[in-house]
RNA sequence: GUGACCGUAGCUCAACUGGUCAGAGCACCGGGCCGUGACCCCGGCACAUGUGAGUUCAAAUCUCACCGGUCACCCCA
């Protein structure tokens, strides 16, 4: 027969790496606690229409990058290419939005999927955790997701960090700031590349963050955003660089970050403060995690009027950057208790045995083959055990059992009747 | 969607211009060791070379298609 692959850009965590996933999504857990974010867990397939209308026609995710299809019964069915839509869908169908002043703080750890060509941190299946603040418009609200985003890279262990932030402003002031940038680069319209001449139609924001070194060349001295953006998103934007400045944590170190004018984000919804956090180690595709402000959503989608902000971080890249900094993830030294046998009547009271330990709370294992008491010592040293616990014809005579600790190979000789207390002790703390 | 490179045992790799080249190390299994692993020694299992078709007396080695991977563009986490 032959073998069947996985999907193209779809990886299977397999059991050598699932602790770093463990280690990552409770330091994310343990953040959620400490800035008071609930957990929300929402559908992985929605109807396309959210995404149409939540996220934004024109958008490539949208446009060309979704897996969409046709239910049984016809209905237009897509998985979800970004966390936030389905939130926000969720928090107004179930009232969470409805009434004034409503505001709530929740976080997500979730799946995405991206019908795209797969490199170095891309994948069509890709998960995030993310965080969505509702209800308040305050430039504190911007900070404090921030803080939450850069809070998570530092417990992660990520040295090498940069924040990026800028502000398009409100409605009025990014089509002000897109009309005037039409205006600077349509005279140069020769000198851009390809893509560029096709975006300066479709998205011109997007020229200012290629790649291309003509269109970098071409941009240089375009209208800066800020010149463009209303009283209010300037005041706005102001006070996020202060609060930035300012908040520190208890070591007294800011936060830093640049801003950057170019910087540009792949979502219509965004308004105001949008940012981005990059790291070495991560190829092209070097964003980390990136968030914005988008005050005008909830309404788009149906609901009361709400300002929100939030964030999303790719954690596949997480652990890239991780990896290539050389940064250590905390994993708990668990005790393993491996129960060895030599014998019949020593594998039957080895198995009693070990559902006594299990029933204890202490974590065990044997082997159910059979084999040598070397293949044995074997399997425990590979499944990384502690200790074994040795049993043949003298310790049944005696009642006792062996310990071994297989770190240091020192035995000792326990009665059966302490067992149980010994090996608590050896439990952590 | 576009481009480049790549695809040999579970893993890392080897096999000159197509012709005993299908191999090594690690891993795995067994034994040396009598009831004891992580060291050492011995033996063993395993791949006809991503899949399919073609060229040839002969293909892992050339051609094409498909699948997959890597990196980049695009886009974004």
């Amino acid at each position: 027969m032959s073998k069947i692959p996985a999907p193209k850009g779809f990886e299977d965590i397999l059991p050598a790496d699932s602790w770093k996933w463990h280690a990552i999504e409770a330091i994310a857990r343990e953040l959620g606690d400490l800035y008071h974010f609930q957990e929300i867990r929402t559908p992985i397939l929605e109807h396309s229409d959210l995404f149409h209308r939540g996220v934004g026609e024109t958008t490539d995710i949208v446009h060309k990058e979704t897996f969409t299809f046709k239910d049984r019964g016809g209905d237009s069915m897509t998985l979800r290419p970004e966390g936030t839509a389905g939130v926000v869908r969720a928090m107004i169908e179930h009232n969470l939005l409805a009434q004034e002043g409503s505001r709530a703080k929740v976080y997500y750890l979730a799946p995405n999927f991206r019908y795209e060509r797969p490199q170095k941190g891309r994948l069509r299946q890709h998960h995030q955790f993310g965080a969505e603040a509702f209800g308040i418009s305050d430039p504190a609200q911007d900070v404090e997701c921030i803080l939450l985003q850069m809070d998570f890279y530092r417990r992660c262990g990520i040295k090498d960090l940069s924040l990026q932030i800028n502000s398009l402003g409100d409605a009025e002031s990014k089509q002000r700031y897109r009309d005037a940038l039409v205006a600077f680069l349509k005279p140069k319209v020769s000198q851009l590349s390809e893509d560029s001449q096709r975006r300066l139609e479709t998205n011109p924001l997007r020229i200012l963050d290629s790649k291309d070194l003509h269109d970098q060349e071409a941009s240089k001295g375009a209208p800066s955003p800020y010149n463009s953006l209303s009283e209010k998103s300037r005041a706005h934007f102001d006070k996020v660089q202060q609060l930035l400045t300012r908040t520190t944590n208890n070591k007294q170190q800011t936060t830093n970050f640049v801003v950057n004018p170019n910087l540009v984000r792949g979502f219509d919804y965004y308004t105001e403060t949008l940012w981005e956090v990059t790291a070495s180690g991560l190829g092209s595709q070097n964003a980390l995690g990136g968030g914005g402000r988008y005050d005008n959503l909830v309404e788009n989608l149906g609901g009361r009027p709400t300002p929100g902000v939030g964030f999303g971080s790719g954690l596949e890249r997480l652990l890239i950057a991780l990896e290539a900094q050389g940064a250590q993830l905390p994993r708990p030294a668990q005790p393993l208790f491996y129960l060895t046998y030599n014998g019949e009547a020593a594998r039957d009271a080895q198995w009693k045995l070990l559902y006594e330990l299990r029933a204890a709370n202490l974590p065990a294992d044997m082997d159910l083959s059979n084999r040598s008491m070397k293949a044995q010592f074997k399997l425990a040293d590979r499944e990384s055990a502690t200790h074994s616990l040795i049993l043949g014809d003298t310790e049944l005579a005696n009642e006792t059992i062996t310990l071994k600790d297989l770190k240091t190979g020192e035995q000792s000789t326990i009665p059966r009747a302490h067992l149980l207390e010994r090996l608590k002790s050896l439990l952590p703390r």
